[in-house]
DNA sequence: ACCTGAACACCGTTCAAGT
DNA sequence: ACCTGAACACCGTTCAAGT
């Protein structure tokens, strides 16, 4: 819809992607697009509306085909593929979970979990609580591997609990969600070692 | 420290609680409390510093003592109260996830988890990553339900993918992470049941 | 140590009016 | 349909000065 609609979305991300979440204003954007903060509520009901149209486009343009394969091999493939696109982006893990958090986008994800557990043979109830619960994992690493990135390139960090945060974290975190599903749906625990005890 | 800054910051969780997240400035929390807004600066070096204070003492406030067992039972234990204590303020786990997505307050849980599953003899990665797992989950999931919880009691919440979300959902997602580790610990899968397929 | 008063540099949102 | 101009009701933070 509305070319000037999409293009306000578009030059939102840059403004993102230079300043960060919190210098991403509706004066701000306003100024930059050279048009009255006013006039973007003509696209936009509210700023909420707008940031999930922003966080929709990020998480659209890191998609990637799903792979052929089982169901674990496709949620694994979803979850990479949603971090990936949140961690392309300035603040745009921040920027997820919060909009997410209001319920309002980032709604693709969830659709393509749900999709892969159910094609899998899961249960109903199983296959809700399965993809909530990736999800929940997948934004809440992202977010402190952004924050612990991002801390690098700016700005003193706390103590830190926890420290390492790079993909094999990510890839050990996401395996035990998957085996967790796993072991829930009945199905074989192939993936994980199965002795250091 | 100082009988004033513990006197803000319980006056802060009553207008939490009271008026939400959005509603908690320091000017209204000043005035509440007969004293300019720069006042508070006195006691906190900026908002973000008051917020995390906030947050601790909700949490501390919830603190139940961790019950003798293996650490799949205290895992779950601690799990269980972190969510109880977020869900028993306005805004709780949305505040205690903004402070921790920031690294400063929040530590307390993360420490407990810490010592329960280096206590089950697991190893320090393993800690670590199964530590900030559950936290993610826990956080993610009562967020949600906080969400889909006063939005019962207020304002529109749009279509709500998921929907469920009462306690039973939080115990299968909570045993999905607790199986997931104890299959990466090479420990025996005892709590799910093995066998619907 | 604790607080005031005043200022600085901003916000999101609404709304009549224009083209 | 799309935008302007002006206003409303706010923000967080700093800082000299007071007691």
């Amino acid at each position: 819809m509305s070319y000037r609609r999409h293009h306000v979305v578009e030059h939102a991300i840059t403004v993102l992607d230079a300043y960060g979440l919190g210098d991403l204003s509706m004066r701000r954007l306003g100024a930059e697009l050279g048009v009255q903060p006013s006039a973007l509520y003509h696209h936009f009901k509210d700023k909420q509306t707008l940031l999930a149209a922003v966080a929709d486009e990020i998480l659209a343009r890191g998609e990637r085909p799903v792979p052929e394969g089982d169901w674990p091999d496709q949620v694994t493939a979803i979850c990479a593929q949603l971090r990936d696109a949140m961690l392309a982006y300035r603040d745009g893990a921040e920027l997820v979970a919060t909009v997410s958090a209001f319920g309002l986008g980032a709604r693709a994800p969830y659709d393509a979990l749900v999709a892969a557990l159910s094609a899998g043979g899961l249960d109903d109830r199983l296959v809700r609580v399965a993809a909530r619960t990736l999800l929940h994992f997948v934004l809440g690493h992202a977010g402190d591997e952004q924050t612990h990135l991002q801390a690098g390139s700016a700005g003193a960090i706390p103590d830190d609990p926890g420290d390492v945060h790079d993909g094999a974290d990510f890839a050990v975190g996401l395996a035990i969600v998957v085996d967790g599903i796993r072991v829930r749906a009945g199905a074989p625990v192939t993936g994980g070692r199965s002795g250091p005890r």
